[in-house]
DNA sequence: GGGAGTTATGCAACTAGTTGCACTGCACCC
DNA sequence: GGGTGCAGTGCAACTAGTTGCATAACTCCC
């Protein structure tokens, strides 16, 4: 499981509490690993007692308290044990494609309308990674470290959502076209 | 929840046991939405249940009896429903990218031992999907119906994995070259 | 003083997917 | 007759992720 290790990575850049983890997750880390609040919860939960990450109590004012964690000597050997080990690709699962498969057997003016819709959508990510990339990442070539690994995540967004729009509009000229003859 | 859709789409191909979809989901389908003998087989119980799918008992020799299932009306009209609803777009999870992202707390010769891995998995299984549109698809201008749609998804899988192995080309250069400095 | 909004944490119940194992029947080969 | 391997179905236990709800403290505005 990776939800654990996306957690370490994140508080290795910036130590923070379950509240503040889900709002990194909302954006950045959660563009390929997303999460909700209750996930982020029981996981730290159980990267306390796997003693991967330490928690304390904060008290703020103005504010309800908060537990901030840190990530332990053990979460970091961990995180390093696990960067090294070999990974499955991923199991993508695509309901779109499914529908596509489809299509015959039902109706394709619904469907057309339906990846239309999913076309724009990637497109509005992809005008968001690319937004970001722009103001983030202006000079690509000198970045190193860190910088350039938060970078390169960025890319792969970029790449996927590229491909998913561009295959969007494939299917939707071939089955617009198929749909007139 | 599309691993029903799946299946009623798989189904209405061609009829069969729960035997032959779990093997046209290593295949075709399970290329884009993976799912074991189990899932199939509790999914089909499931789908008994709601009305969605048909099974009877077919009494062979030379090997075990099976159960073939077919698509009901209900079934029909399900995946008719399902097709023309809208639905989210994919939450991906992409594990390398964590890995990417938390590269520099690790040994960094071995994370880039493990995207080349990767990379060739991807690039793999892009030879596949070619070797497939070669074979069934040699004039996609000529398509329609489901042959269309079929060539369609293929198109999806042959540009998500292009998409992956031109973006772990990119992180391996890159990393390749910082590490250099 | 009352309501909306934000920060902050969490339980309970559910759905989906994975893993490991168990069983049957038959064929085919040594 | 003994092993391997394929066809065929399934249970049990687990891990992962989702959804709905509950609660608390404090701010800001009407």
């Amino acid at each position: 499981m990776a939800l654990e290790h996306a957690i370490l990575v994140s508080l290795d850049e910036r130590s923070g509490s379950g509240y503040e983890l889900a709002q990194r997750f909302e954006k950045s880390i959660g563009f390929f690993w997303p999460a909700t609040h209750q996930q982020i919860y029981r996981t730290l939960k159980r990267m306390v007692d796997l003693g991967w990450v330490s928690g304390h109590e904060v008290t703020q004012d103005g504010r309800p308290d908060k537990k901030v964690y840190e990530v332990t000597e053990a979460g970091h050997g961990e995180l390093a044990r696990w960067l090294a080990a070999p990974g499955e690709p991923e199991t993508i699962r695509h309901d779109l494609s499914v529908k596509v498969r489809g299509a015959s057997l039902g109706d394709s003016t619904a469907l057309i309308g339906e990846i239309a819709r999913h076309r724009d959508l990637h497109a509005e990510r992809l005008d968001v990674y690319l937004a970001i990339e722009k103001k983030d990442f202006p000079a690509p070539a000198a970045l190193s470290g860190r910088r350039l690994h938060q970078y390169l995540v960025l890319r792969g967004g970029i790449r996927a959502e590229q491909a998913l729009v561009e295959w969007c509009d494939e299917v939707l000229a071939a089955m617009r076209e198929d749909d007139r003859r």
